[in-house]
DNA sequence: TATGTTTATAGTAATAAATACCAAAATTAT
DNA sequence: ATAATTTTGGTATTTATTACTATAAACATA
């Protein structure tokens, strides 16, 4: 698959590039028990690359939607009832993919990276299915294949920005949840020492967006705990505002 | 440009998508004169959309990067010596591009949108001398080609989002300017009445990445303003913060 | 059962930031 | 000269953030 060299100057669309376009989900979970963010990566079992660690991604078929392309490969390695999924990035340069022609004719790689966050505890059954398939603790990340370090590294900063300013914490949480649920979700993933409980829960309340159910929960000592759920209706004239909350 | 159907359920990769990529920039200025927003469209010349207005946009080239693309078409059509240039958003579901078969099958065109702020008075020059470019005030774009619209619309929050938490005025203001002219910016992009002067300039004073280079200047009636210029390594140090001012 | 431990919840005082507003200084306009 | 205009520095009020305290309601165990 070569460019005609005799015609290579004289018409344009000539020069132009073929691409292959994939995505790469950078999927994210939250293990509240052990107080870690994870990250889910595949083994691959094929060139290039063999047996490296790599973000789940798939190339678009026919017909197929990035967001369905996404979806699908998010749904061959996890099954999660809460989920949200948005578009992160594309990588596109040459030479990003080993299977690029190197005089740089022929076709091209380009990635439309997603950046997913998802219930741990929905998500890790299937996971334990195929163990080509792990989490892994966000900060203990071998080298991935391709340019995915780079990807992931993009994510992981989305997820800690995108926290600070937008309710994607109660997309993953379960409908029902305790302060402290939420409370330990931003802790682990933006660091203990970004806020204390106690104010965390006054401003969070203050936002008016949550609403107490009634229900009170118990989980282990202590006095027990409302549980709260998140109203999108009292959401809805915030959503537009550029930067909000903790 | 039909895959071949006898083989088309038995390979998978006979299944892939094969794609352009181009570049399509949405390209702002903001002309302090007349407090106006302006983006940079051009007139098709050729089918499809032939007349239609659309966002300046080329397809990638073999071996071309995709910010070179952006820059490649930036610069066909404006000079510019500030500018600040950030990808945006890739839109490739099929059907975006009626060069596409409605089939789904043969090849299909994905946009890797960049997002452009440019300085009016070095830009407007080269603008002029073509007629099938103009600048459009924002508020009265006319209906664009393709998915333009949708991507202009993107590109228009993304302005008035990043204008909030980062510093991309400066890249945009000349090296010294006053601050009511920093003011003039913001209130021509996000409303008159997002912030009284007096405390914009306090406040964007006391973050302390401004400094005073002591030459005052007169425009009209009024008492003389200092020039400021933006000090890069006292800003450094915010610049990884998730979100600040204004 | 009594007593201490744990966690949730409510609140307060001190500090910092945002907002509305004011006044002097230095220029141009008449 | 005087008025008008714009910059600049400032203050008082309100609001938000932070650090901290106290009480409530559960469990643990002696």
């Amino acid at each position: 698959m070569k460019a005609n060299p005799t015609v290579k100057h004289s018409n344009k669309k000539e020069t132009l590039a073929d691409f292959k376009v994939g995505v790469d989900n950078v999927i994210f979970s939250v293990d509240t028990t052990y107080n870690r963010v994870l990250v889910l990566l595949r083994k691959r079992d094929e060139e290039p690359f063999n047996n490296h660690w790599s973000l789940p991604g798939t190339l678009v078929r026919q017909g197929e939607s990035l967001t369905d392309a996404a979806y699908r490969t998010l749904a061959e390695k996890i099954q999660v009832d809460n989920l949200y999924l948005e578009q992160l990035y594309s990588f596109g340069d040459p030479g990003r993919d080993p299977r690029e022609n190197p005089d740089s004719f022929g076709v091209r790689y380009l990635s439309v990276s997603y950046f997913a966050l998802v219930r741990y505890e929905d998500a890790k059954i299937i996971a334990k299915a195929d163990f080509n398939i792990s989490w892994y603790k966000v900060n203990e990340i071998p080298k991935l294949a391709f340019d995915h370090d780079k990807i992931l590294k993009y994510g992981w900063n989305r997820l800690k920005n995108k926290l600070q300013y937008s309710p994607i914490a109660f997309e993953v949480l379960p409908p029902e949840f305790t302060l402290n649920e939420v409370f330990q979700l931003y802790c682990t993933i933006l660091g203990e020492n970004f806020s204390d409980y106690s104010n965390f829960r006054s401003r969070l309340l203050k936002l008016g967006f949550l609403s107490d159910t009634g229900t009170k929960v118990s989980r282990g000592a202590g006095r027990p705990a409302s549980l709260y759920e998140f109203d999108s209706e009292a959401f809805a004239p915030l959503k537009d505002k550029p930067l909000l909350f903790i």
